[in-house]
DNA sequence: TAAAAATACTCCATAGGTATTTTAT
DNA sequence: ATAAAATACCTATGGAGTATTTTTA
């Protein structure tokens, strides 16, 4: 392999077209920039410069080389450049997994910032649920998620910081009684049928859900079971049931489909002697590896703490 | 400047995250390795590795600069296969004049088989007269040029191979006498205005038209100079006078002029005494310093050698 | 205890220096 | 006569080797 010693004494030599003043601006004598161009031909098989005693003019051979030399060494000039701002997370890559309900509003202006100011970081972005999250996380696949989560969420080996908290509201078919006239109590909603994610998607939100039909003394009656936040409002739509889902959901504009906010207030004696519980809030955290080496994470959990949010 | 070598050995520990395997795929032992890679770490002031007694994991720095490492090397070793293929002229730069004759038919198929075979050439093509071509030559602004002359030329210090040879023959309005009818005799011919370049554009064809008419013991009356064959075409056709233009000429299909040749038969007796002369043909050369150091241009001439025509 | 990285040293290849010669202008 | 490249020879830096130590899985 040549090196870019010889590649900067040839361009050195092709500037000038002179030995001395050549090894003048290389900070060495003339002698041993002349060997070392003669290396180098010879290294290469080619002549690069026609020089008598007297005169130096470079072959076309060698007129073919010094824009691929320069070429050559401002890349490799850039590399340690380039180097420092991976190494403080100016560079780099970024693969996020986001539910799709940040994946709406927050997470576009969110990933648009942080363009701005990270012009070399490559994000990389999926939309994931939870649990498939926490999988890519196990496996390195990814470096952070946005997940959903009840309060109090605090997964192993993971360090979190939260971007939102919004109440569960209940989506209900509009044509439903409770979809009209006062806010509806909680003790009317728990005998409705439910439709709901299954438990492994968002474990700790799923029994948040199910806590608050056992502290009344109920239990679930679940109609459906779907996946996509999409798919579990259609679902209302088509009468199946009655659904939580966080208030973001809101946005999806459904029609068929009535969104109302669900007051623990004492509506009559559904529940004897227990105190109401209260509809919980579901929360979104960024959710990383807590030992990520990843530069480019750290800026980004930095840049998420600073946004309002 | 950091060398290559160092970012060789990188790319093996970052592709084998094992520095004796990496030690053994770069023919060399291990503590060198190490040494070589904390040089490089220092140098970048970047950790690449992170590495306990027992196991080696790339960093997220690292992992960005193997890539660009990568394409660094690739690029490195790509240089002296270019400086070969430069050096016996498949790969650089051909600088081409042309005079406008050659530039409708000729050049053009050239050009492309030439690009096919070469397709690491970078080819400069310009249009221009004899005269600024043999100046160009000069500068050494071109490599080569093709160029109009009458037989017998020799320039100093220039090579030239012949690619083409056509008769003169003489551009009428086609209002004129000597438009219809039987092909028309020099010696009618001899009397008419006429249209030409300056001597300096062409010399050589210059001088050969002039000789043609002096050997008929005449002067000729020259009605108008023009450079562009284009021009002497269109002032034929304004009924300034008669010229004598290559027969490829006839390519340009200019309205209201007509194309004849000439043949030299006694008419009459206008030249007392005299032979009459034969109307010189016109010839095309590709022209070169003989000391060209081009090896592209030689492959050119080689090529044009080899062409029918 | 075994595998692998780090450390300590030794050696020599070669990049670069000095002195001198050659040659074209 | 001189400027500039080539040649001859010398020096020393540092890249690579060998031997050994350290560490942790």
């Amino acid at each position: 392999m040549i090196e870019l010693r010889l590649w900067r004494q040839f361009l050195a030599v092709a500037e000038e077209l002179h030995f001395s003043r050549a090894a003048q601006r290389l900070n060495m004598t003339q002698p041993p920039l002349t060997q070392a161009i003669a290396q180098l031909e010879d290294l290469l098989g080619v002549k690069l410069f026609d020089r008598t005693r007297r005169s130096v003019q470079i072959t076309s051979a060698g007129a073919v080389l010094v824009p691929e030399a320069r070429d050559l060494l401002a890349r490799a000039r850039a590399l340690p450049l380039l180097a420092r701002a991976s190494a403080n997370g100016q560079a780099g890559r970024l693969r996020l997994a986001f539910v799709s309900t940040v994946g709406f509003a927050l997470l576009p202006q969110w990933v648009r910032a942080f363009r701005l100011q990270h012009t070399q970081v490559v994000l990389e972005l999926v939309e994931a649920t939870g649990d498939v999250q926490l999988d890519l996380l196990a496996r390195g696949d990814i470096d952070a998620g946005f997940i959903l989560h009840s309060p109090g969420f605090a997964p192993p080996g993971l360090a979190r910081v939260q971007v939102a908290s919004e109440p569960l509201v209940l989506a209900l078919p509009e044509s439903h009684v409770l979809a009209a006239g006062r806010a509806p109590t909680l003790a009317r909603v728990l005998a409705e049928p439910l439709v709901i994610f299954p438990r492994r998607i968002v474990p700790s939100l799923h029994d948040a859900v199910f806590s608050l039909y056992h502290s009344a003394g109920r239990l679930p009656q679940v109609a459906q079971e779907a996946i996509q936040m999409q798919t579990i409002v259609n679902l209302v739509s088509a009468g199946f049931g009655v659904a939580w889902v966080p208030e973001s959901v809101r946005q999806y504009q459904r029609s068929g489909v009535v969104y109302r906010r669900v007051s623990a207030g004492r509506s009559g004696r559904a529940s004897a002697g227990r105190a109401p519980a209260e509809v919980p809030d579901c929360e979104t955290s960024l959710v990383w590896p807590e030992a990520t080496r990843n530069p480019v994470l750290q800026r980004f959990v930095a840049f998420i703490g600073e946004s309002p949010g």
